[in-house]
DNA sequence: TCAAAAGTGTTCCTGGTACACCCATGC
DNA sequence: GCATGGGTGTACCAGGAACACTTTTGA
């Protein structure tokens, strides 16, 4: 069922960069195998046409679970990639989104245009399909600079969560060290946290005491931004 | 003559929000008054159509000169607006740029779909066709935020310039009063800034010193970014 | 001589950085 | 008793905030 408009029209697509952190390890990033032309059998970013009276954040939210199983997550939109030749095929306009989830939550299974889905290091991804390795680069700066403005971790930790897991999250994303006294001490004093009576059980060192957010002060300071310098 | 695809697209277009300053006075924004239905006779952001084999960026470029005759302006990218809905006769995704121009050097003429092309207070701009406040309101918010980010001014003022001409800039983006030895000292402490050995003339008061910006520091920080918190 | 903006320093305090040792627990 | 991560304090220094008076110039 053909559509014909008065011009022509360059195709409008999303595309999806999940970031993923595991307990321990390095920064991830979910790519998927593509099936289809161009580019069949290389790896991508999970993403796909955006359709009539659907908004994009909603487009990449149904690719992504089309593509990978992945739902309920939180994406939010990082910028629009349009310049012509970026598709081999014809001019396609992209809206790039980016989440933070748990690779230890997400159960990944590929389908649809997607032959396999796998997590890789952010840092040494496979060649990738169309501008996906630039797409990824400016995802990953942005996160880093994100990290700096506004709280994060709601999404990747269980609800009540040790100083040093919070830690592991911000050293992945940035990719460096931090010292655990001087962490404590600014993450402590932004108010975002609340400390629990509870501690870890069954570790095979001192329990730590678990802290969950403040919720109000968390979607607070989301939404207006605040300077966590690390 | 129809143009015919598989299936159907939502139209894509580009606004530009393009913030003034004068020598004095608040901050500006270009506005026009839109000649065509839908809103006819309302004023609006200016922009349109992204053709095919265009990159988003040079459609912002093309469509407003073509509108209010300003060009050679630096636009940047700002975010993409899809909701349905926000345009009433099709879904119709729009990429908003924005940029900021001084407002003595921009010759504004109005044409092509525009039946006036003014400038206007952001804070209280008329009613505005779309959804454009909003976009308006985000993109205050993003310039506000570049501006403890990026430096700032190149494009707004002459080459050579005074440090309180400099601040007045700061001070009309972020709608407050900055105090002059603080501001000094801290911008003077970037390295963005050169001082010439020339003083302002003419002027019924004291003669202030010129500076001009630092070429290689202003390319590098506006690169990599850098933190300048007033 | 007046009006107008230029130019200049200091105090106080917050918060960044660097750094090392003892503590509790399970095995 | 040992391996493992949890938990804590201090000294030093950079820079943010608040604040008032003298200087230069043209009219």
């Amino acid at each position: 069922m053909p559509y014909t408009y008065a011009y022509p029209r360059p195709a409008l697509t999303v595309d999806c960069i999940v970031f993923g952190l595991e307990n321990a390890g390095d920064l991830k990033v979910l790519l998927i195998q593509r099936k289809n032309q161009p580019f069949a059998g290389r790896w991508a970013l999970p993403g796909g046409f955006v359709d009539v009276g659907e908004a994009p954040e909603q487009a990449a939210r149904r690719e992504l679970e089309e593509e990978t199983g992945l739902k309920n997550v939180f994406l939010e939109q990082l910028r629009t990639f349009g310049e012509p030749g970026r598709d081999p095929r014809e001019h396609v306009v992209s809206v790039a989104h980016d989440a933070l989830v748990n690779v230890a939550d997400a159960r990944v299974r590929a389908a649809d245009d997607a032959r396999q889905a796998a997590w890789f290091p952010v840092g040494r991804p496979p060649p990738l399909a169309f501008d996906h390795a630039k797409i990824l680069r400016v995802a990953h700066n942005r996160l880093q600079e994100r990290l700096r403005r506004r709280p994060v971790g709601r999404e990747l930790l269980p609800r009540k969560f040790t100083l040093s897991q919070l830690q592991h999250v911000y050293e992945a994303i940035l990719g460096k060290e931090i010292d655990k006294r001087n962490f404590r001490r600014r993450v402590l004093r932004t108010g975002l946290l609340v400390a629990t009576d509870q501690t870890q059980k069954q570790v095979p060192h001192r329990a730590a005491r678990l802290y969950r957010f403040d919720a109000r002060t968390y979607r607070r300071l989301a939404q207006q931004g605040f300077h966590f310098e690390v």
